[in-house]
DNA sequence: GTTGCTCCTCATTATTTGCTCACCTAGGTA
DNA sequence: TACCTAGGTGAGCAAATAATGAGGAGCAAC
């Protein structure tokens, strides 16, 4: 089930949003501040963002610039002028889709629901990253031509990490993203995953050393040592 | 580099197609009338069409129609309304893709992006299915031309699974393709049609290993070891 | 009804994977 | 240096999943 990050000052239509994308079967977290934004992104899993313009603390424009330096997530940002939408394309600054106020609930839902489905389309579309090449249908991974034989979750693994490289995932946040249901599992099981990614990546090239450790906060992909 | 050509009255929706496919390193040209369009590819080279359904000077599904008399090239249709679909699939007026308003910009881009790509995939890639040969009339199998008896739910199977080899397909997946019906049968169901797939196929061929299972996902085809 | 065929399910066994524990090594810090 | 915390590793166990064999239900032809 997918989570929607819902980022809006105006407390009446936060939860107008939140009650319709309830009922459209998605997860949501909503925060109030522009400042609070890119630290509970670095903590916790989301797959889509609604950014509101407006906001105390920071800007939308600037939260959506700063997540960008490290996510690529679905951004849809919200506006109450149709005007600015132009302002907006002219500025790359790397939304994904604009939706303008008033908007009806039901457009949210829609707008949310393409762009989530846009992102499987590009999840099953091979991603490669320096001769790494992950492909989702076949659950299959490629490091140059040679073959990677990698489990299901040593696979999810490697593709949440590969997805944005040189981004930080702490394990807490590994296992949100791994363990949709509930579960609860000791930090050394992530642990014990790397190892063995790392172990079988080796087998394949043992000159690269790509799954970096950071002290303290978690893995990161890189291959540029 | 992939030229796509718009097909779109609407000049704002137009231009922010056309910014987003630039900005993906896509050239595109643009018309606003769908009775130019048959004569602009006469006359210019493009690889994949953008099509609105409501046009003036001819209707989409007419230029569609048209334009498939001479060319095989990838057309995704544009339409404001999701229940337009239906009735456009029914027609097989020979359209690849479908796209509804409201999208997001970049969900137009994924769609191309995955369009012209299936179009590469099918100029250089033939279907590897080494010696099988399926005849769904018949219902009849061979292996180098040695006939594989199979019952009708295995043939069904066998089909699915060499449609696409090396993906991996989810006994979900495969029991909603073979029971179109909404009939629900448990899960080693399919571990046994695959288990009687198995042993007809090394009858014919011993030496081959073709359906191999993927822990935790399902199972695949795939020749080549 | 009986026969023959196909399809489905259940129970059992075999295999693979995932998780944790305990212990060890390495990094950070006073 | 000495200490503390975080990360690495191998072994072993538990859980999840797959393969298999035997048997029953449904159905059409006779």
């Amino acid at each position: 089930m997918s989570k929607v990050l819902i980022v809006e000052d105006e407390p009446k239509l936060a939860e107008l949003m939140a009650a319709y994308l309830e009922q459209a079967g998605y997860e949501h977290h909503h925060i109030d501040r522009g400042d609070q934004v890119v630290d509970y992104l670095k903590n916790n899993q989301a797959d889509l963002m609604l950014l509101d313009l407006m906001l105390p603390g920071l800007d939308g424009v600037e939260v959506c610039k700063q997540v960008r330096q490290f996510s690529g997530m679905p951004i849809i940002m919200v506006t109450a002028k149709a005007e600015e939408i132009d302002r907006l394309i002219g500025l790359e600054m790397g939304a994904d889709d604009y939706v303008c106020k008033p908007f009806s609930p039901r457009e949210i839902v829609a707008r949310v629901k393409a762009n989530l489905r846009r992102v499987e389309l590009d999840q099953t579309e091979a991603p490669k990253t320096d001769g790494f090449d992950l492909d989702a249908d076949r659950l299959r991974a490629t490091y140059k031509g040679e073959l990677i034989d990698l489990t299901t979750v040593e696979f999810q693994l490697l593709q949440l990490l590969i997805k944005e490289p040189g981004r930080v995932f702490g394990r807490d946040m590994i296992m949100k993203s791994i363990y949709t249901d509930s579960r609860v599992v000791s930090d050394r099981t992530i642990d014990s995953h790397i190892k063995k990614l790392r172990k079988k990546i080796a087998a394949v090239a043992p000159e690269l050393n790509v799954i970096h450790s950071v002290y303290g906060a978690g893995y990161r992909f890189e291959n540029n040592d």
